[in-house]
DNA sequence: AAACTGTATACTGTAGGCAGTCGACAACAG
DNA sequence: CTGTTGTCGACTGCCTACAGTATACAGTTT
């Protein structure tokens, strides 16, 4: 049955789908929390963020409702959004997990990874170090994210690549700033790490990624105890009204 | 500062606060899908739903958005929601990333609780075996969920056991008919992994909890190689138009 | 007879609107 | 002056309505 000519001429451009509304706006307002544009513990009121956005009420309450699923807001039943604030501890437990899913996906990608699996790890690999020496933090930081989510990748179990992405994401958020601190020896661990996974050792593979993780962990909470306290006062929950000023800057 | 004699006069009944409509078509919904009323790959109309349920289509939207979420239903753009099909794989992979945040959660367990912990669990414990006895399945998987939640919670990792409690959720569904199947060994293990947390023995708490969690993923296997196929054909995704039947029976 | 095209239908995505509720502030009583 | 109560404002939660779009069916043409 010969369809049709159209649909063996491959390279289908897939027309530019306009994704949902609501994706759009998840994506806009998650844009706004990571790069701190709104802060934590703000209210997000949703008429605000309809007309900064252009669109209706709708697609913003579906849009936060997406992100309190992912943890990046909290809803409060007849309150509205507000945009989560961790606590240390929280960020801390946070870490852990993410330790523990991304030792697991080291582990199982040394079991299941092929020389193809490998060739694209050392590719960006390469290309994290070249933006480190470049002192490009973005473009490091970016390929540290590429890295482990291609180990997760690898692992070949897809559910377990699923939870690392999310927890990583917020990992991210939480350290950013921290990222800075140490560069060079991260792409060395993620060296010896490559090496590992390549050698089909699992052992070890799980061993460095825990090292790995846990470095950044006690560099994170370094971080804090350096500086003075919790920012956010933690029992009246933000509850500042009228903030009215989501000037993105 | 007293207060008020009314803030001290406990026992709130705490007023039966109305939750949002949209947690209770939540709920509502996925006791449909756990349940069996609704099968795997079936199209969910938001009309009907909305309709079988008596609320207007915004909660309902919502709803599903939630058990998107979650991982219960599929949404696909411009065409609604699909109760989820899990796959034998992907079944199996969940059941993989269970064992890793159960082990964890154990071993923590062992590290962190205290005689009052403990005394919770054995209480449980004794529960379900009684239930078993009593060869009252609902109560001894419903007392096996709340061990396991225990134990998550005893973690001291919130994060954790939030994910945790995700993800055992969904494994419940996929291998409910699977649990009959072992009980009493189940117990067992139960009761010697409690032991190894009252001992603070983190490393056989872990390995009895891997081999715990690893019983019942071979089971599931098990059950599963002894059915004939996928029950659903899983390239065309069930799109059949027109189910018309939510009859809930 | 087979395939293509036009039309009808039904469902989703989005917008707008209304009632209920919560918090804050001000007036009032003790 | 302190504690209480009434009123106002604002926001959420929900419902209804409309437009856009994908699917199925039937009619038409080759």
């Amino acid at each position: 049955m010969v369809r049709s000519e159209l649909a063996n001429s491959g390279a289908a451009p897939k027309i530019p789908r306009p994704t949902t509304l609501r994706e759009s706006v998840f994506e806009a307002i998650l844009e706004l929390i990571v790069n701190g544009s709104l802060s934590p513990g703000q209210h997000l009121a949703e008429s605000e963020l309809a007309e900064l956005l252009g669109v209706s009420r709708q697609p913003v309450r579906e849009a936060l409702q997406m992100l309190s699923g992912e943890g990046w807001v909290d809803l409060r039943p007849g309150h509205g959004a507000f945009v989560h604030a961790p606590t240390v501890q929280e960020a801390d437990q946070l870490l852990a997990v993410r330790a523990l899913l991304e030792t697991e996906s080291a582990r199982l990608a040394a079991l299941n990874s092929d020389a193809a699996g490998v060739a694209r790890l050392r590719e960006v690999c390469a290309r994290g170090l070249r933006a480190l020496e470049a002192d490009d933090i973005d473009a490091s930081v970016a390929a540290n994210s590429e890295l482990h989510a291609l180990i997760t990748e690898l692992s070949g179990n897809a559910v377990l690549a699923e939870l690392a992405s999310q927890v990583s994401r917020r990992v991210r958020w939480y350290h950013t700033p921290v990222a800075r601190q140490r560069g060079r020896d991260s792409w060395e661990e993620h060296d010896q790490l490559i090496n590992a996974i390549e050698a089909r050792d699992e052992i070890r593979a799980a061993e460095i990624m825990r090292d790995h993780t846990e470095h950044t962990r006690s560099s994170y909470l370094e971080q804090r105890a350096a500086e003075p306290a919790e920012p956010q006062e933690p029992a009246p929950a933000a509850r500042r009204r009228r903030p009215r000023s989501l000037s993105a800057s």
